[in-house]
DNA sequence: ACGCTGATGAAG
DNA sequence: TTCATCAGCGTT
């Protein structure tokens, strides 16, 4: 069971700046209730994706039927399949309305959760390892993270120090020009 | 450095 | 309806 500190991230806390929630997503524990079992991961590496501007983002070409989600309420999962074969998991922020969200890239395995069990010993250090291991399709796509119980990130008190966060450019995204360069990718240099 | 793999969106 | 393109990964 998930211990009685851990609490489910509100959707108030989606709700702002995007490089706010991304870097305070990191040290976070992405919580997956999956055939009975739970798994944890404690989130070292995330991605933020900004608006229509940010060249990067799916939403860079406007709300299609595919990134209708990013403009949907803060707080909702965005999972998009890539190369046909893996899953990605973002989490949507900001207000309704504005497209945004935040690609969980890396994470690893919270101890004390039987994650041994489950194969999870080794770093999904990138996001479609992380969905793999998390058992996240598109199934999973626009669920209210704020609300589920299968899948939520919580904050179980695990501090991160400013200090401790390295912004690099984000990862794959060459093609976008000279948003390419941001650094809008953000690391535990130290992993928890 | 490359192939795998299929949804997506733009073009026609 | 076709077609190029990919927010990745594992193997060479």
């Amino acid at each position: 069971m998930i211990r009685d500190r851990y609490k489910k991230l509100p959707r108030e806390f989606y709700a702002r700046d995007t490089h706010a929630v991304a870097k305070e997503l990191l040290g976070k524990v992405v919580v997956r209730q999956w055939r009975g079992k739970t798994i944890a991961v404690r989130i070292n590496e995330v991605e933020s994706y900004v608006g229509e501007d940010d060249q990067a983002s799916h939403a860079s070409r406007g709300r299609t039927p595919r990134t209708a989600i990013m403009y949907g309420p803060p707080g909702l999962a965005y999972v998009y399949l890539i190369y046909g074969m893996y899953y990605c998991l973002n989490v949507v922020t900001e207000k309704e309305g504005y497209p945004a969200a935040v690609l969980i890239r890396g994470a690893v395995m919270e101890s004390g959760m039987r994650n041994q069990e489950l194969g999870l010993e080794k770093p999904l250090n990138g996001p479609g390892k992380l969905c793999r291991a998390l058992h996240i399709t598109s199934a999973q796509n626009r669920l209210d993270l704020a609300r589920s119980d299968t899948l939520y990130i919580a904050d179980d008190g695990f501090a991160v120090s400013p200090r401790a966060i390295t912004a690099t450019p984000r990862v794959g995204v060459d093609y976008a020009g000279e948003h390419a360069l941001l650094p809008w990718r953000y690391v535990i240099q130290n992993e928890p």
